[in-house]
DNA sequence: TATATAGTTAGCAACATGACTAAGCATGAT
DNA sequence: ATCATGCTTAGTCATGTTGCTAACTATATA
């Protein structure tokens, strides 16, 4: 399972940078005006531009143009197969455990006899 | 909040990667040898071991040297970050929701003069 | 129509990333 | 002591990422 997993990849990409994270944050609140976005981060705007189609190539954020005004979107849905992510690595990591648990048990009771 | 959080953008840089998911995905089963874990990955030690030191950095593996083996373990709870954050924009992003029904409740109560 | 506003495109520079090879250094087995 | 094993270091290379400026397009507004 999980062997390319491209999305994902694109999903923790588009993440890992704080300029891109306080952008989801600020667009969780409401959405927002390419403008509106590049303000707090003291970036130029095709920097932040470029930052914004990440997003949304990664899914995470949508874009609309009404007259020269593009508002973006979040999209949270998006954010879905990361928690899958960390679900199955604590399920994996939980069976673990268990996995311990029998051993432990097993070794208990060997030495009850 | 979350002004800078190189933290959380190392543990999503580290994450973005397929290879490392995939190692990430096998010590979540049982720790490994360097080795081991370079096998089913196809590519060179060196390039593991970057991978791993990736992970380390990012404290999501620990590892350690007996004689001339190194041994891998995951830190299970370095993903809490990562779970921190989905919850924080999960709750925003609820709010957000909160806030809209109330707009709508408002709209309607205007409708019922 | 002229001007300001909002976004877009193109291209550049600096640095980071992910892969490799080649060579080295311990440790364990013979 | 010699050789194989397991890892490590150093250095290279192609590509990707993040920031910029400059110049352009398209839409309001005066």
């Amino acid at each position: 399972m999980t062997k390319h997993d491209p999305k994902l990849s694109q999903l923790f990409h588009a993440l890992a940078d704080p300029t891109r994270r306080s952008i989801m944050t600020r667009l969780a609140e409401t959405p927002a005006r390419v403008t509106d976005l590049a303000g707090p981060t003291g970036l130029r705007l095709p920097t932040v531009m470029r930052h914004l189609s990440v997003l949304e190539d990664a899914g995470l954020i949508t874009t609309s143009k009404d007259g020269r005004i593009r508002t973006c979107t979040i999209v949270p849905e998006a954010l879905d197969p990361m928690q899958t992510w960390l679900d199955e690595q604590r399920s994996i990591w939980e069976s673990r455990l268990d996995r311990f648990d029998d051993y432990v048990m097993k070794i208990m009771k060997e030495r009850e006899k």
